[in-house]
DNA sequence: AATTAAGCATAAGTTAAAACTATAGTTTTT
DNA sequence: AAAAACTATAGTTTTAACTTATGCTTAATT
């Protein structure tokens, strides 16, 4: 058993097709079949059942691609120790982040990073907090972008900068008037919230924590978009919150409606985390580095009060 | 980069000697010296300082060492993955068992199981339930017998049998005439533990957790066996308690010392733990088979108060 | 200081494994 | 029924892994 013979695996279990499966891993099909043949018989047992069309994995054969997953990753990782040693920026990194971030963080450090660090292959994955802390500890992420503090164990966080919550309040609503808000002018019945998975949807019910919700609302929402919610706040329908960096893409109308709050802002704390094994411990400083040097230009420090992204249990 | 590559290294770093390390792989030393030398060029770093007499590990090489070891050992699970599937019994098994079970449980089953499952290839280590809930989380055992609960979220336990606690009380003390006793008529502080580190020690210290350890004994008692203890307390330095099955192979001078509890008797919870991933069931089941036979035999069943084995905080 | 022993590296040759091209044999699609 | 898509097999070449023989270096012995 070698570990390109358990590649060829996962590659005909991921293309479910020999031919597609040999491209992809630079050999031909013969070669393929063969060497799969070839782990079967020293096994002695089928991985694939090929009656099916497409091929498919047997019971078995499922197992030993979860456990070949494993090995292939770790043995990637021999790599990644050497690159750190040598202090080489370059290779696969594989990054999470969270929803409510990545649509207006991202666009505004990719260039910056891509340009300096040409030999990193970023592979960026949009993922809720709950899968995030998953990957990293399974090494399917190299690190990523969330909400802070979690509290978990096994990895480490870098603040990246504390963004504030602000409120979007629609013309006809009574506290449209005001310059500043406080959170006590805060309804929680009224405030439209993304979809539970959401930490931005956790952190408002903690910040309006001492309110207990009716959720006695003439409405359910499901949305993931703060596009949906505002709209819905401009149909007189509530209001909500956003994060700060999402209110500078706002149109200059529906900035008007924006309304910050009185200091210590609540705001949220947003990290670079990985697992405290460090392993590309070199890129993740580039990775801080950039993004301190764009927030540095779009949030000014200000007096904030953290709210946690967890959820009450 | 090859799995056999890897566990030459392996091979090297554990025996620090080439000559060695081929023959414990089955090979020549020069293939190993080859192959040592095309992974170090691949990688392109120094796994072995070859000037240090003898041959020692890099900085670089022992992390890769650490890693090599993680990647070796999934491996080798592809085989348990298939052994599973296919209902084998057989194949190297690594069981730990706490101190205080292992003296007198294993003799008691050990010869049965290797007769009805030659080839299973047992491996057992003496370790505290600390190191052994460690190891079994990282693969470096298959399953332990060890006092539960342990209330371990990744580890699975079975229920082996229920040990009594036994008090061992001299002729001098004023508990002796008694026939049962209760234990309100233990006090700790003249009680001979062993020490830190067993979880015997924190289930008598949980049993008699109304008490609070004066901690004002007149010597401090740093023992790891029973046989320790039942001197010292026969040189009238207090009293001490045993596990059931240690009291079956006292004197009978001993033997006449031993008080038993009124019902519910305070008594350990034995069980064989094992990874919830189930990798081995199948020699798992066979232990289990095996100790239940004779433990049948041995232990009658009363009527008993389990005590944890776990550390207060 | 010379000799021996121990241990890793190198060289050359052999064997085995892994790759390729060409093509046959299925199954599915048209 | 023919064509297309896909996997398996055959035969060959290339590469990798292993062997034996031997050289080189360092440490131990006399």
């Amino acid at each position: 058993m070698t570990i390109t013979q358990l590649k060829y695996v996962l590659a005909v279990a991921e293309h479910k097709n020999f031919t597609l499966a040999a491209e992809k891993c630079f050999v031909t099909q013969p070669t393929l079949s063969m060497q799969i043949q070839k782990i079967e018989e020293e096994l002695d047992i089928q991985i694939f059942d090929r009656t099916k069309k497409p091929i498919q994995l047997t019971e078995i054969g499922q197992k030993i691609v979860n456990q070949s997953k494993n090995i292939v990753n770790e043995a990637d990782r021999i790599q990644d120790i050497v690159d750190q040693q040598k202090g080489f920026i370059g290779g696969e990194f594989r990054l999470g982040i969270i929803p409510t971030i990545m649509p207006t963080l991202l666009p505004m450090f990719l260039n910056n990073f891509i340009k300096k660090y040409p030999k990193v292959k970023l592979i960026i994955e949009e993922l809720n907090t709950n899968d995030i802390i998953e990957k990293l500890k399974n090494g399917h992420l190299d690190a990523a972008i969330a909400a802070t503090p979690l509290e978990e164990e096994k990895i480490k966080e870098i603040v990246l900068y504390f963004e504030p919550f602000v409120a979007y309040i629609p013309e006809n609503h009574n506290s449209f008037h005001k310059t500043e808000i406080e959170v006590d002018d805060l309804n929680l019945d009224e405030i439209l919230l993304l979809q539970d998975g959401h930490c931005f949807r956790d952190g408002i019910l903690n910040l309006c924590k001492n309110q207990n919700q009716n959720e006695k609302n003439h409405f359910q929402l499901e949305s993931g978009s703060f596009e949906t919610l505002i709209k819905l706040a401009d149909e007189g329908l509530g209001t909500t919150l956003l994060p700060y960096l999402h209110t500078l893409n706002l149109s200059e109308k529906d900035k008007s409606k924006l309304k910050h709050f009185v200091e210590p802002k609540p705001a949220r704390e947003v990290s670079l985390i990985f697992p405290k094994n460090e392993l590309k411990i070199h890129i993740i400083d580039a990775l801080r580095n950039t993004i301190s040097g764009v927030i540095r230009g779009a949030i000014a420090f200000q007096n904030v009060q953290i709210i946690s992204p967890l959820q009450k249990k």
